[in-house]
DNA sequence: AACCATATTGAATGATTATTCAATACAAAA
DNA sequence: TTTTGTATTGAATAATCATTCAATATGGTT
């Protein structure tokens, strides 16, 4: 009996070939909402993208709605996965923990224009769409607790009290945010050398001693 | 000759008659996006909040496209009439006129969910309707440099000069933008207080001798 | 080879919605 | 009153799309 990869009977085989068109359509999702826009995306031009027939993605995802929530879940949970290793990494103290994070916040993988223009057409039905909203907000609550006990190791180390690490974490949250969408609207200028500078000076200031917040 | 208002033989009233209907539509425009989201309001919604029929909607505005074009320009001039009355205010010192932005910026009038519902569906369409990026960029430009300015005469009269007045201004724009998003999410987390705090608490943190600062 | 089970197709369906336009209402002028 | 010009209607149109499903392809089993 010849075990052809291709061949189904295998049910970590066939486990597999699900999760490629799976992936694949999620991917062109991805793609279709960055260069189109969320309105103007349909399971038409996704199918294309992923050289599946129409009838197909829905097929597979059961509805439109049920493909745009789960690439939201995959963007999320890549999100969350490239934050949570820095948390993990325990190489790190607390100064070279920020720092990785902010990197992180502003690199080329995560904070690209395609990627942040599916958050945001995300963001803006969130008012609307409970189930975007709990996907959103589940993971933001954990990057957030685990920001501000992060800032708390680093204010005792440094003896800054005058800031509570909640109002760093809050600050530096909603500064990500706020800088996420000016890359939209002017790449040019808010590049991510331009982001990272900013919001370093911006811990820099408040631990003027750290020579590390360049 | 008797003059009735609802007479259209004057020139001036029926301009007066024409704005009438030309805001009514807008401001029901504006309400069912803040209800529905960008995505699922028609033509025939807005038509019935505003009470005047589908085809009369079309017909005024030309298209939905331009209805919702002249939206976001009503939006934005609002919003640009609001912070400008602020820097026009010549009885207010550096500091003081600070504290009125952020208040402003953070007032029931301009920061309500509904509202910000609305700029952010906006927001997110604007990488794909080059016709709403320069309704929103170019007024973000002039409040940008007003606010630099701003913050070059307040790093003059306090002698602060680690943070550049670009930084200072830069990094305020970030905040009100993310904390923007952030109601969205959770309006009770970010009230208007906790948001007012936040950024008061940033400017204290740079101005240490300025008592205004809260 | 014949059969079976599953994967995949793509054309048809039905719902939604922007847009159009012929018909109507209505107020001013004659 | 009749006429005229403009404002407004609402039903018809045409386009777009998500969804369905009968038909087909594919590859494994006997």
């Amino acid at each position: 009996m010849n075990i052809n990869p291709k061949k189904i009977s295998n049910p970590q085989l066939k486990e597999q070939e699900f999760s490629i068109n799976h992936q694949k359509l999620i991917d062109a999702t991805i793609e279709t909402i960055a260069k189109r826009g969320l309105a103007d995306t349909t399971i038409a031009q996704v199918a294309k993208k992923a050289m599946v027939s129409q009838g197909y993605a829905n097929f597979r995802f059961k509805s439109k709605e049920n493909l745009l929530l789960s690439s939201l879940k995959f963007l999320s949970d890549e999100y969350k996965n490239s934050w949570q290793r820095i948390f993990e990494d325990n190489n790190l103290d607390p100064v070279g923990r920020v720092i990785k994070i902010i990197e992180n916040d502003f690199s080329s993988k995560i904070a690209n224009r395609n990627k942040i223009a599916v958050w945001v057409s995300f963001y803006s039905e969130v008012k609307f769409r409970p189930s975007y909203l709990t996907i959103c907000q589940k993971q933001d609550e954990i990057y957030s607790s685990q920001m501000e006990k992060l800032i708390k190791e680093l204010n005792f180390l440094t003896d800054q009290t005058f800031l509570t690490p909640r109002e760093i974490s809050e600050t530096y949250l909603s500064m990500v945010d706020g800088l996420w969408q000016r890359i939209l609207f002017d790449p040019k200028m808010y590049s991510h050398v331009f982001c990272k500078g900013l919001v370093k000076k911006y811990f820099k200031n408040i631990y003027t001693d750290e020579k590390r917040f360049v």
